[in-house]
DNA sequence: TCTTGACTGAGACTCTGTCCATCGTAGGAT
DNA sequence: ATCCTACGATGGACAGAGTCTCAGTCAAGA
C-alpha cells in the first residue's frame, strides 16, 4: 500500500489531489472505514472534496484490486486497503467492530465438486461472528 | 417450516392474515426472496398488505430464529426459510443466483484461538463466489 | 360481547449509493 | 512557459432499501 501513488500513476492514472488525499486516508492504519468515514476524514485535508469522488476513487481502487469491498452488516459497505494479504474478517455482533483474521486451511478446499453444480467457483469469502471481549 | 404457524402460536404469537400470508409465501420453495419479493407475493394474496408490515414481520421471524438474513451482494438482504439446516451460500457474480451448498468441516474449527482475540465466536458465514454454467 | 394492547398501514424520512451536466485541471504537445 | 483538451471533480437530483410514526384496527382472553 505504501507506494500505491507509484503504482497507480504506473498505470496511467492522472494523479489529482483529490485522488491522493483518498489515498493517502486509507493508507493510515485505518482500514475498514465505509466510505462517508473516508469522505470526512478526506475533508479534513481538502475540505472541497465531493461524495462522488470519493464513491468513485474507491470503486476504481477496487476495480484494480488496490482495495476490497467488506460488507459484513449490511449497511454501508467498507472498504479496506489491505488487498495484498488474503485474510478473512471476525466482527462483533453487538459494536460492529471488525478484526483481520487468518484462518488455517483453504475455505475453497471444503467444497467438493458435487457441491458446486458445475459452477467456476472462484472465491470463498468467510465471516466470524460473534462477541468481542468488552462487550461479552 | 410446514409447522412454523404452530410453533409462532405457542410462543404466544397473535396471528393476523398480514403474519399468516407472509409465512405462507416463505413456506414455497421461494428461497433467498428479498424483502420486495416477499411483499410482492403477499401481495398478490392479501392485496392492501404494507411494506412496513411485511419488514416488521420478516425481522420478528428472523429474531425468532425461524429466517436466516442473508446479503451477499450488499443490494437487498435475502429472506431465507431454511433455518433449521445449516448451509452456506454459492453466489453467482454474473447473474446473482443462489444455491444452498454444504462445505465439509465446521469453518468455525478453522479459526484457531490465537486468532479470536478474545472474542466468543459463534458463527461463521462462507460466502462462495463464481460463474454459474450459464454464465460462464 | 367487551376490552385492550398489540398489530397494521400510509407515507414521510433516513441512509447509502448512483447519475448527470457543467466546470476545472493534469499533463502531454508546442 | 503556455496552450489544449480529454479526463476528473463537483453538487444536486435521483434511486433503492429500510425505518419510523401514529392514528386506526382487530385478535384473543375475560
Ligand atoms: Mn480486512
Ligand atoms: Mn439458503
Ligand atoms: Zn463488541
Ligand atoms: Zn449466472
Amino acid at each position: 500500500m505504501s507506494d500505491l501513488l507509484e503504482r497507480l500513476r504506473a498505470r496511467g492514472w492522472r494523479m489529482t489531489s483529490q485522488r491522493r488525499v483518498v489515498a493517502q486516508v486509507l493508507d493510515g492504519d485505518h482500514t475498514h472505514l465505509t466510505a462517508d468515514e473516508v469522505h470526512a476524514r478526506s475533508a479534513r485535508l481538502l475540505p472541497e472534496i465531493s461524495r462522488a469522488t470519493v464513491y468513485n476513487t474507491l470503486g476504481e481502487l477496487v476495480s484494480l484490486g488496490e482495495v476490497i469491498e467488506v460488507s459484513t452488516d449490511g449497511r454501508a459497505k467498507r472498504y479496506d486497503p489491505n488487498a495484498h494479504h488474503p485474510h478473512q474478517h471476525l466482527v462483533c455482533a453487538s459494536c460492529g467492530m471488525i478484526r483481520d483474521v487468518h484462518p488455517t486451511g483453504d475455505p475453497l478446499a471444503d467444497l467438493p465438486a458435487q457441491e458446486r453444480f458445475g459452477f467456476t467457483v472462484s472465491e470463498a469469502e468467510v465471516t466470524y461472528r460473534g462477541l468481542c471481549p468488552a462487550c461479552a
